[in-house]
DNA sequence: TTTTATGTATAAGAAAATTATGTATATATT
DNA sequence: AATATATACATAATTTTCTTATACATAAAA
């Protein structure tokens, strides 16, 4: 299965991670796991097995910045989008929402989107 | 990355195939990935390499049925739900239905559905 | 005092895709 | 007539991305 250029489906995850940046400026890991599981009511649980180096892997390719800080004894690494990183995110969120668009189409043509 | 109980971000491949079974009571391979390239406007692309392994998988669960059937000299082999199947679909389309409103709202919580 | 929450990290393995082939017939194009 | 494209199935090698398990460390709650 593919998506036009990408393997989204499965890297969603990136998606996910650049859009809560994009929004909210900087985050740290754990934060950004327990964002998305209250986003989700519970669906979506990123595991630290994917999600780090998921980050670690954005940060290599230039998408991520980090800025490491100590908050109450306890190691945070607050990531946020470099301007290459704000680039890629509209593209990456743009190719997600045709995605979902398409999976909405298969699964259920009467859904609408407003 | 983990959804509910299920794999199913990755694994969305057997629920179309499924999906387009019980609507359409029986398809042969090219044909399905005709359909989803159709009713996608050609965003989503299923290879074969994909495709006849997804199937094959399916058949030895005990989901679909095969019948072969030769057209024009060439050889189809077409798919249709078991009874457990049919079931199954069910299930792993209310699934995937989730995981698609949980990624709508991670990636535009502005959309709403109806 | 032990468990739960917070916080990051990586290695081993599994799952599911892509890419590259291979076989074969029918139809369209040059 | 020759060649390319569409139809039709199949699989092996590789890659990507995830889960699971483990590791280390501090703070707060039971």
């Amino acid at each position: 299965m593919s998506m036009g250029n990408s393997k989204l489906y499965k890297g969603s995850l990136n998606t996910i991670i650049l859009k809560l940046l994009d929004e909210r400026g900087k985050m740290y890991g754990y934060e950004i796991t327990q964002k998305v599981k209250e986003l989700t009511k519970g669906e979506l649980n990123i595991t630290e097995g994917a999600l780090y180096p998921a980050l670690h892997k954005l940060e290599a390719e230039g998408l991520l910045d980090v800025e490491i800080a100590k908050v109450d004894n306890r190691l945070r690494k607050y990531y946020k989008l470099t301007e290459a990183g704000e680039k890629e995110t509209v593209n990456r969120l743009q190719e997600l929402e045709e995605f979902i668009r398409s999976m909405q189409n298969l699964v259920n043509p009467n859904w609408s989107i407003s």
